[in-house]
DNA sequence: TATAAAGAGGACAATTTTATCTTTTTTATT
DNA sequence: AATAAAAAAGATAAAATTGTCCTCTTTATA
């Protein structure tokens, strides 16, 4: 569904995010360990989702990356757009390149569906109220 | 959503059932033009169905690949599972090896949702149905 | 102001996926 | 029986994704 990256740097923006809610900032090392994903190429994804300006960094001691809390009310898709792009919105179940309500493939209505039910979803789910699941206790970031 | 590999397979299925209904054979290097996918890759792939007995084969002059009329009904999830294997349909949104009821990533009930409803399409899909879309001119295999 | 702690960036490496090429096996047809 | 057409199988290659390592830059703090 997702690429590993994304999957990574979603774990990753939730885990911020709840750092963020408690005015802390999240360092690399942390962050890796408590979502349980492989440091160095964490860091590259995290480095992406700073210049998509989805989380901010800050460099030297007591840095870390951070996410201002105007910011809380990003969503899934703009985590996803910015690390997969938006192929798994627009694309064609089928891989065909010009596959549109016109000159749709054999699936294409089929899955019109079930990608609008993704979209929907991703577009309306906050990273916010993610975090809160997490606060909670019904929803974890590893293992 | 699918890899490379099953969007190939499932057009290749579809078009070697078109021409299975009308007791054709349908050769590689035909499929290949025909869904437009790279031909020694495609030979591949309908090698990998060929053994998990979701087409047949028939070697020599005149061979080719095939659908046994009584395997029309084989549905979307029969192909995805010969070639992706089951991970779209069981496997955690965001890469959590033990995401279930009881210890469930921060998107697992919204995912649910989603994954039932891919699930519930891809079972009851049949490739007999796909292919009268294909005849009906409502559903092209290229481009 | 020196130091060390952090992220940024670039180069590289491993793995997986996608793709090709060559040889072998099977089989219909002559 | 010989031939040629076709798929099967194996080896290899290219590309993309995943992952690591090293150096550079920034910055808080002693």
């Amino acid at each position: 569904m997702f690429s590993k990256a994304c999957e990574y740097g979603i774990r990753a923006t939730l885990f911020i995010a709840q750092e963020s809610k408690n005015q802390r900032r999240a360092g690399l090392k942390t962050i890796a360990r408590e979502i349980n994903s492989p440091e160095a190429f964490t860091a590259k994804i995290l480095q992406k989702l700073v210049q998509k300006n989805i989380i901010k960094s800050a460099k030297g001691p007591q840095g870390g990356f951070f996410i201002e809390s105007n910011n809380l009310k990003i969503v899934l898709s703009d985590i996803v757009r910015a690390i997969d792009g938006d192929s798994i919105i627009t694309g064609c179940a089928l891989g065909l390149e010009k596959c549109s309500e016109e000159h749709p493939c054999p699936l294409h209505h089929d899955f019109a569906e079930i990608r609008s039910h993704l979209k929907h979803m991703l577009e309306n789910t906050t990273i916010l109220e993610l975090t809160s699941k997490i606060d909670s206790g019904i929803g974890f970031l590893k293992i």
